[in-house]
DNA sequence: GGTTCCGGCTAAATCGTGTTAGCATCCGCG
DNA sequence: CGCGGATGCTAACACGATTTAGCCGGAACC
């Protein structure tokens, strides 16, 4: 173990080898067949880089070339939210497949922090900028954030802005769900919990809310389904699906629940135990985002997940893409929609035909 | 929004204040008092500088003094575990707070990737390495990674290592959990979830499990605690301290479950919610890791939180320490253990004194 | 035989900063 | 008047790569 080993420069190996290092230069960079390198030399210049364990300076490299190699990830919370680690994951993979380093930031939603954090990557000659939000909203884009190439991640600006974002296609989330318990047969004692019954009726900035209501509304007016109950809650925790899930058992008897997420369908299952009622043979419950605690209550819940790390991968991808396409053929903002689909647990029950 | 900007050199700010770039780098390093500069030229350049928005190349510096303000955090998984996200905030906010940037990486596990990122990182000239595990576990030390400052965090080298290591004081928790119970009258009735009764009945590779037993163990013997069973369980998962419990149930009547984990206890809750049984009334349910379900269940589990955060910001403490004292004073390696803080739910009821 | 072309390589400039050595100028002192 | 010493600043090199322009010798062509 040398601690103090000087790394092997550029200088070593064409020393070594008896060129310059132009021609290292070239023939590691892969340009020395266009250059005239004769085969000779370029397996010589190879085999010593080997040997000698070289490794490029990517400092050295950024500083000349304008290119780093790195991306930056700035989002709000990381630790808030388990689904984060997948975005994340998903935004990692993509970049080190293409050879990228990712920096991290987070902002804890201060917008100096935002600035700031923007900017010390901007110091750091980051290729790239993936500023994300941890649940999807609208954001204030960050000061200096278009000065380079930049993606929104499970966010739309909230002002104007000319940077693509990628989100969740969380209207055909709602469609999908609804569509489980219209499959199922459900017509009648269907509640939602955590929005509506109006599209405005929904937690602050919450975009998600917003669009699953829609998806709903739509398959359930199709199919002629009108939810007895909704119950707007402020937060989306387990504690306000309770709260809401009791405040519908006081009144009614329900057939089937659609949670807007599953923490709400989590307190929903504790308010059914409660009251004695069995899931899915009493009651149905689809939701959305696939949590963890999804597939851990029983039975575990149909719920349409959140492809978090998909969106992690498209949005570095679309990154990729804006950075190439630097300076021509700035045409408007893009927004991608990254596809949810359900997953299947044991949390609805088909009604009988019978009873149809 | 200038794109093709080009940034504001140090060269910019000399012509623009019509003197040397190299007053402007003293100027702005800080140490123009020392050599000299002029308090009047020192105020010109200060506040062209802002004028005209300058900020340093990273790169540059780097390239220059070998110091890139940037540390890298390698860790084996990122989603499997929200309470990864805890320790890396924790890292993240104490980075930040002394103007370091964080690369991030992860590796699956896999020992290649973990060698080719610590060699990206290095590539990179981070100023150190943390090298994380998501699960407190002994790993083998990726090649390469002592070229350079690292700490191991939540891990123990599998092999000896000269690196210093930051864990959680599992010992010390186990000892707290125990005390919560016999604090609260409980001598008979108590069942182990997750592990034991042997030091050595644990899952594979789980330092955690066998630190809390010995500490569990400590404590009971003291105070004259036996177990009445303990079961340990292959995987630390809601199914698997369900299926326990439900053991458990089978032939005894418990009054306390010291479960090794939340997750446990999350399943143990659902095999007493099934058996009839009440906690705490009939039974008191004690655990460890402050996960987030541990406040979503009703009562509140009563746990001894991992204290991921602090873990986290001690790793970049401890890696700062090191690069510091690079060289020089290389002792045995040190093993630094956090405390693990007792987090009150309502699973424990005291057990009447009349029947003590 | 002179010019052009081509293959195969290298010298030198460049990126933006930090750092060492040293150049003027002025002051005070004997 | 000559000299040492402080004061205030700068020239030039280094960090480790990429890139442009061009050198040199031999072959081909008119």
């Amino acid at each position: 173990m040398a601690l103090g080993r000087r790394r092997v420069t550029l200088a070593d190996v064409a020393k070594a080898t008896g060129v310059s290092t132009t021609t290292v230069s070239l023939v590691l960079s892969g340009r020395g067949r266009d250059l005239r390198i004769s085969e000779e030399v370029e397996h010589r210049v190879r085999s010593t880089a080997q040997e000698l364990g070289y490794r490029r300076n990517t400092l050295s490299v950024g500083l000349r070339t304008g290119r780093t190699q790195t991306i930056g990830f700035v989002s709000d919370t990381v630790a808030s939210s388990l689904l984060a680690g997948n975005m994340i994951r998903g935004a990692l993979e993509a970049a080190h497949q293409r050879g990228f380093m990712l920096f991290f930031g987070e902002s804890g939603g201060d917008p100096g922090v935002e600035k700031a954090l923007v900017e010390a990557m901007h110091d750091r000659r980051v290729d790239g900028i993936v500023f994300a939000a941890m649940y999807t909203r609208p954001i204030a884009v960050p000061e200096g954030l278009d000065h380079g190439p930049a993606v929104l991640l499970n966010a739309l600006p909230a002002a104007y802005s000319s940077l693509p974002a990628v989100l969740p296609d969380e209207v055909g989330a709602g469609r999908a769900a609804a569509r489980v318990l219209v499959d199922a047969g459900h017509r009648e004692g269907v509640h939602l919990v955590g929005a509506g019954p109006g599209v405005e009726d929904v937690p602050p900035n919450s975009i998600a809310a917003a669009e699953r209501l829609v998806g709903i509304r739509q398959v359930f007016d199709a199919a002629g389904v009108r939810p007895v109950t909704a119950h707007r809650c402020p937060k989306w925790m387990p504690e306000d699906g309770y709260d809401a899930t009791r405040e519908v058992l006081r009144h009614h008897r329900p057939k089937a629940l659609l949670c807007l997420n599953d923490r709400l369908a989590f307190g929903a299952y504790q308010a059914l135990a409660e009251a004695g009622l069995s899931v899915p043979d009493d009651v149905s419950v689809v939701s959305f985002d696939d949590h963890p605690i999804a597939s851990w209550v029983r039975p575990k819940l149909t719920t349409v997940a959140l492809p978090h790390h998909e969106l992690g991968a498209k949005a570095v991808e679309v990154l990729f893409a804006a950075a190439e396409r630097r300076g021509r053929l700035r045409g408007a903002p893009v927004v991608h929609r990254v596809p949810m689909s359900v997953r299947h647990g044991g949390s609805v029950k088909p009604v009988p035909v019978s009873s149809r």
